[in-house]
DNA sequence: TTGAAAGCGCTAACAA
DNA sequence: TTGTTAGCGCTTTCAA
């Protein structure tokens, strides 16, 4: 079934598409009646003009971005999110937001609908998947459009600028914090599989605590309280580094159930310092990432894509994370 | 300067447009010389064919739906975007989501955009101001595009659906709990100016405690740390009912600065039921919306719309919250 | 292997 | 006041 057409409207009420179009574009050159039975015919038909023919093709069209995200519960995204807006508003850019939910269909998902919208540039947090495909990034690169990572992939597949902070180090820093603090029975909640991040932190944590035992958790508040609950149950642990503050606030939930105090008994180190972070009854010690600057930044080398006239390398922004102590952690 | 288009390449590579077009559309016709040829003027030219035109203005396009939301940092959008998102999944639809962060030209601005990336539907939580004007609904209208709004706004002036809960009731069951634990000095912590739903659950809260002040605080952790911090300093207050959960947990944080213990000597209570309420070191009390099923029916409600050939009449489906009772309220 | 031309839905200029 | 038509960027036949 045909979508509706301007000249399926004209036909039925007995004029010309042009009188038709008249009566779209509000103009006062038609006749009262005549306008009521084609706003009638409209309305019974269900009539919708496609923008983009109304547009007259050619004419410059609005100026988007699109930006996919992995979690949309994730306050950390928020923040990109923020910052992201801020800096496209800043060029006349509105952004288009999807989130994959860490689904990689729909990661594809979600790039081919912007790329049917068509958007300008493309600010896109990927899941990187062992046997991920990188097709849609092709067809990115095919039909043209920039496109920023917000997490690097592992193989070197697709030609991507990536801004990101440095995870291992930033991992490393929080766990060194324990390791000076005198702690020996150090447990790493990592990330979910496949993120590149999951990698570079669990990196980072064993280059300071090569001892330390990996835990696999995930990325939300559930997985952090899952994991103690089901991992560390009358394990020998002093301390806790964890992929992100969800996790940490979901661990220190089911430390507490179990009776633990924080920091006495258990130090907990977060990753991202989300808002809510220096909220909690215990403050939390955590690596602050500069999100709204990340999703500038993002914004920032995509449109400075768009306007160069050349072909502008791949670059790789690394920006500052730094550890930032607060109450869950204690000295052993 | 005109958008580079698929003549000017065929122009520059000395060839018809039908044969850039054969390339772009990776036919095998054309000679291996003359592709690299055109793919090298396209590089250098930075020209993008544009979607709607390749997709023959008539074909059937991808189906959207646009969803524009308040704050991006609430979590209590982060669950009325997933539940949407399942929603239109599930008929194949794809959710675009855009935010205005309080702003009304950036509403107005966001529902421009869908309309210009010609979605099908669309949900909105509206910013109610008092000097609103509405033409971006009409214009929703004009455009024959179905949308269902999330809060109701103040005058009849469009003819909308609204799918939202009964906030006047659930402030009352909120107030009414603190009441018959015997609380006679009772603060409401109120939303932003201008929010219907700030307006609701006023009136909710002076019905259950016709005596209780209210503050004007806002919507953000820091908003209700503020006002804490700047309108209860010392002020006689044995319990605290908050527009919504983060308010709650800014407060809870002043309150803890202050030296105060909840629920011993202040009992807080919340609204939404985010997550991460019962995930506190104090699991707050607060009352239980249906984010997830708001943003199902949301979406169900348009999707409704857009297949109905009659037109359908609007309707305000307003479903339950209750009263979920943690730690953060206590007997006086 | 390439070019020419029709047609997609719509707007705007012009003619009737 | 209404109808006719060219043209927007592109794909797709069909002919050369």
């Amino acid at each position: 079934m045909r979508r509706t057409t301007i000249k399926d409207v004209a036909e039925k009420a007995g004029v010309s598409i042009g009188t038709v179009s008249a009566v779209l574009n509000r103009r006062d050159s038609v006749r009262t009646v005549t306008r009521k039975r084609i706003l009638n015919i409209i309305d019974t038909l269900n009539y919708r003009p496609i923008e983009a023919a109304r547009r007259r093709l050619g004419s410059p069209s609005e100026k988007t971005l699109g930006l996919v995200i992995k979690e949309i519960h994730n306050p950390y995204f928020a923040d990109i999110i923020v910052g992201a807006q801020e800096e496209a508003r800043k060029h006349h850019y509105r952004l288009l937001v999807m989130s994959s939910e860490q689904v990689l269909s729909r990661e594809i998902d979600a790039v081919n609908v912007l790329v049917a919208k068509d958007i300008d540039g493309l600010i896109i947090n990927p899941l990187v998947d062992s046997e991920s495909d990188f097709t849609h990034f092709a067809d990115l690169e095919a039909h043209n459009i920039p496109y920023v990572m917000l997490e690097g992939l592992q193989k070197g597949e697709t030609e991507a600028s990536v801004v990101d902070i440095d995870n291992e180090k930033g991992a490393y820093d929080a766990t060194r914090h324990l390791v000076e603090l005198g702690h020996q029975h150090i447990v790493h909640l990592a990330g979910p599989a496949y993120s590149q991040h999951t990698l570079e932190r669990c990196a980072g944590v064993l280059r300071a605590a090569p001892l330390a035992r990996i835990v696999h958790a995930g990325a939300t508040l559930k997985d952090g309280y899952n994991a103690v609950r089901d991992e560390l149950e009358g394990a020998l642990c002093t301390a806790l580094v964890c992929y992100n503050d969800l996790v940490a606030i979901g661990a220190m939930r089911q430390l507490q159930d179990q009776g633990k105090r924080i920091p006495e008994d258990v130090s907990v180190v977060g990753f991202d310092d989300i808002e809510v972070a220096s909220y909690l009854s215990v403050p939390l010690t955590t690596v602050r990432v500069p999100k709204r600057e990340m999703g500038r930044k993002a914004i920032a080398t995509v449109l400075e894509r768009i306007h160069s006239s050349v072909e502008s390398p791949s670059t790789r922004i690394l920006l500052d994370a730094e550890l930032v102590v607060r109450s869950s952690t204690k000295k052993r």
